[in-house]
DNA sequence: TTTACACTAGGTGAAAACACCTAGTGTGCT
DNA sequence: AGCACACTAGGTGTTTTCACCTAGTGTAAA
């Protein structure tokens, strides 16, 4: 059987020398080359055959997120695991979503780090636990800690009007659009509009679309 | 080490038997209880301590995905683990929604299976080769219609000056405001702010934080 | 060395958003 | 009958954004 051939992507050289003595001598596994940011783990890519990569999420020049995107849609026979230190749910899901089969935590021992790579260089896919934590949130959108976390409460307290002012708004409408669409004033809608900032507490416009989507008033 | 408590829930007696061989001698898990369907496992998880649920989806009574729904509500120490024919999106995705940590087919081998229900019961999730898959192509359908609004190519083609104005802009502050924060003219801003509108193709700052957030740009 | 592009910044003006205000109409609840 | 509130809309003024323009500097690639 050929050793997994790996290559580690992480702008630290700390990390990756760390990586690399966990991975000394764990059979079947090699470590074929290193990259300090996407772009060159995609130029080593473009040049050789690799099994699995090694992604770190925050590096400069083309970050993680970006690179697995665009691995996943140009070399669909590499498998992507993210090693990382953030263990937030908008970080593990913008990785799934990018193509990552994996994901793990710096600070993972050497057993469970060998373990990981067999297991997504087979095909499966391993996500340690608090990124298995944070992908269940994700799918189940129980959401019971958003919910007395005040934001909930705010979009009860919506009328129907606002609710459906605040979707135009997020859907790049101005207050004239929406008037027109609802035949109204233009009066009507800035006061809905600067209602809606008042409520849900927040600056502009940009508040307002973060709440629209947070709330899945779109699509 | 105590033993990972296992309860079987399938309606097949054949499917138990068999795993239950399988299962047989295996080093730290013992099978502890069996069901024929989803209220049957509830029953058991309401009386006993119980680490993995292995979990069949189409059954009487109460099928594994209500079950499942049910279990990680109120019983969210218990891991489930599901052990299915069926690899189709759809079963996959919604044992996700419902909260499953682990994807397995009945087919899987001792050694595979053994690894799977420690790697679940340790906290990470164990998702087999076409469930891995299926949940992959299920985020790629979401990434090929970012591709029609023709996001994914856009975002390679901010510089970085730009993302970073656009995480601001995104984080509700204002030209002024990000100006201050970053040593530079209001009018730069405003440079980069329309050169972000044309690149990305959005009418106005709605547009720009729906991008932001869609590449997770916010922390 | 020319070309390209990121980054910077300004002029000018129009459109839109934001701020603080009042106020009428209708509906439903007490 | 009285009250609360959603929905409507206007006055007035400031701030911010958007539009179309030019243009210098620095850097890196061709």
């Amino acid at each position: 059987m050929q050793p997994i051939k790996v290559i580690l992507v992480d702008d630290h050289d700390i990390i990756r020398d760390g990586i690399k003595a966990l991975l000394k001598g764990a059979d079947g596994i090699e470590i074929v080359g290193e990259a300090e940011n996407g772009r060159e783990a995609i130029e080593i890519l473009e040049n050789e055959d690799i099994d699995l990569v090694l992604m770190d999420i925050s590096m400069p020049v083309m970050n993680g997120i970006d690179a697995t995107k665009y691995i996943s849609q140009h070399f669909s026979e590499v498998r992507v695991m993210v090693l990382s230190m953030h263990d937030d749910e908008s970080h593990i899901i913008n990785m799934l979503k990018a193509g990552a089969v994996g994901y793990i935590f710096k600070n993972t021992g050497k057993t469970k780090l060998i373990e990981a790579i067999k297991t997504v260089s087979s095909g499966e896919s391993f996500f340690a636990k608090e990124a298995s934590q944070r992908i269940m949130e994700h799918f189940m959108q129980n959401r019971s800690q958003e919910k007395r976390n005040g934001s909930v409460r705010d979009i009860q307290r919506l009328t129907e009007r606002e609710k459906e002012v605040l979707k135009l708004i997020a859907e790049e409408y101005t207050n004239q659009e929406i008037a027109d669409k609802l035949f109204l004033s233009p009066r009507t809608i800035d006061t809905h509009r600067r209602n809606l900032l008042q409520k849900l507490e927040v600056k502009n416009t940009a508040g307002l679309v973060k709440f629209a989507i947070k709330f899945g008033l779109l699509d």
